[in-house]
DNA sequence: ATGACTACTCCCAGTAGA
């Protein structure tokens, strides 16, 4: 089966492409992010007729987060524990039986933390340690359980063209790589890093400064997988091309796909 | 280069993204 995520950058104005992609690559789940839109606003009717079961959770102008599943969601349960108080759209957990077992997904829209001297950095931090429990928790049930979506981190120097230019940056900043770090030590795979060590495999690309064509991308879109997630891998990738259509997402897809059986 | 794009919003100049 084949799982993907992509950062739309708003469903309404990227429908199109995400009809387009749906119908092209056939995801048995699709994690959106940066949806944009109220739960009621969300263009459910087009995404359903693909045959997709779907699920949001919304907000207003920013954030926003759904899950589309050719298979029924046993549980869609919205919110990363840990905070209360934290009422952005970041988070939605979808669960799906198959003859094989459950698969459980998080579809994750992490802060980005910019600039890193207002409240933007800590509650970016607060929020990866909220993750981090979270998936402590999910891990237990040694159950196959895939991390999906904008990470807004960047792993690694090789997952951007000029690391010195980023170092101070949010998504870069030793103290965030540190951080993800002890996530990946939980016991979770990062799938495109399990399947290439290649350089220059980046996710995203600034609208400015033409930084797609001069290829000034960044990697931080990722899949993390448990182990028992990580056993059925058999292939991972990025669907870089989208963004060379026309008016695109600054994000694209990532996708992997498990063996595992369906029916 | 206090830039550049794109999308959003009590509709249009300010905010946010990364």
């Amino acid at each position: 089966m084949r799982i993907a995520t992509w950062n739309v950058n708003s469903v309404r104005q990227r429908l199109d492409h995400l009809l387009t992609w749906l119908k092209e690559t056939a995801p048995d789940i699709a994690c959106l992010q940066e949806t944009k839109c109220m739960d009621d606003a969300f263009p459910r009717e087009a995404i359903e007729a693909l045959g997709y079961n779907v699920v949001t959770h919304g907000q207003k102008t920013f954030n926003g987060v759904a899950l589309l599943s050719k298979y029924p969601l046993d549980e869609a349960t919205p919110r990363l524990g840990g905070d209360d108080e934290d009422i952005q759209s970041r988070f939605i957990e979808g669960v799906v039986s198959l003859k094989s077992g459950v698969v459980r997904v998080a579809c994750l829209y992490l802060p980005n933390g910019n600039p890193v001297d207002t409240e933007k950095y800590p509650y970016k931090l607060r929020w990866m340690d909220r993750l981090a429990d979270y998936a402590r928790n999910r891990l237990k049930t040694e159950e196959p359980l895939i991390l999906a979506g904008d990470f807004n981190v960047i792993p690694a120097a090789r997952d951007v063209h000029n690391p010195a230019a980023w170092v101070n940056d949010a998504l870069f900043r030793p103290q965030t790589r540190e951080s993800f770090q002890r996530l990946l030590g939980l016991g979770l795979t990062d799938a495109v890093r399990a399947v290439s060590d290649a350089g220059g495999e980046y996710t995203f690309w600034d609208y400015q400064a033409g930084a797609w064509q001069k290829n000034h991308g960044i990697r931080i879109d990722h899949m993390l997988l448990s182990p028992q997630a990580a056993d059925r891998l058999v292939g991972a990738g990025i669907d870089k091309q989208v963004r060379s259509w026309e008016k695109p997402s600054d994000h694209v897809p990532v996708w992997i796909d498990l063996d595992l059986e369906t029916a």
